[in-house]
DNA sequence: ATATAATATGACGTTAACGTCATGTTTGCA
DNA sequence: TGCAAACATGACGTTAACGTCATATTATAT
């Protein structure tokens, strides 16, 4: 289904209208082009943009920063001096994700282990 | 140096009053024991309290959530019941945890590749 | 043709995690 | 003893990421 109003977009892609429109008002969702009445119409392509927002919203990015990555995925950036600059962003973002990773492995361990600390103390303190 | 006022502690702590005073309205942190003035005074665990949930909040906890944790590495949790809850907070948070573990590695692979997409195109269409 | 559903736009409300005054009391030092 | 620096408390302000009306126009089913 090519060529849907808002209505169908928010629900392929579960989010709220209001969402799509703050996206919109925010410069990360392109505004679907509008007919002569005042209507917007959106394509499959919002829609995997609009999942693909999600994905990287529930690793912890802001708005602000998925607006300089998302693009990545959807554009051609052709040229040397935009490419060159989503290459410093890509760089940075991986500096980050690293720290991240490293920070959650080692609460991780500390959440095992203190599990561990506490099982055994139940296992000891009584018949379970 | 134990038994310190607001000032040493935030200085130490590397935070400022107002968040002291908005963990400690929280309950997040006990309010220091107060004198006969009115002055707080607190001594070196609210210190080391205030970098382990600097930590924590690092790794993308709410201030509530780590309200959850943070009592276990500075209480002694006795009773079984109070054990059991303990355990089931760490559970889930463990969960939590290697959910995002795994899409952040998904999502660092991604910025890899891109990475060097981006650089492969630069070495082949220029001197550099 | 008309009632009902869907959309557009604007404005105010909300939560988290504090920041920033304003005002009054306490402490520490010359 | 006097006075600037430190502290306490209260209230209002701020940002992000939307939620929730209210109102007006457009679309659709009967």
């Amino acid at each position: 289904m090519n060529r849907m109003r808002i209505g169908d977009l928010t629900e392929r892609a579960g989010v709220t209208q209001r969402t799509v429109r703050y996206y919109e008002s925010i410069g990360l969702l392109p505004s679907g082009e509008r007919e002569g009445n005042g209507h917007h119409y959106y394509t499959e392509e919002t829609v995997t943009r609009l999942q693909k927002i999600d994905q990287l919203k529930k690793i912890g990015l802001s708005l602000e920063e998925i607006r300089d990555v998302v693009e990545l995925y959807f554009t051609d950036t052709s040229g040397v001096q935009p490419k060159r600059k989503v290459l410093g962003i890509l760089r940075r973002h991986l500096a980050d994700t690293d720290q991240k990773l490293e920070a959650l492995g080692l609460f991780r361990s500390d959440l095992q282990s203190n599990i561990e600390r506490f099982e055994r103390w139940l296992e000891a303190n009584e018949g379970d």
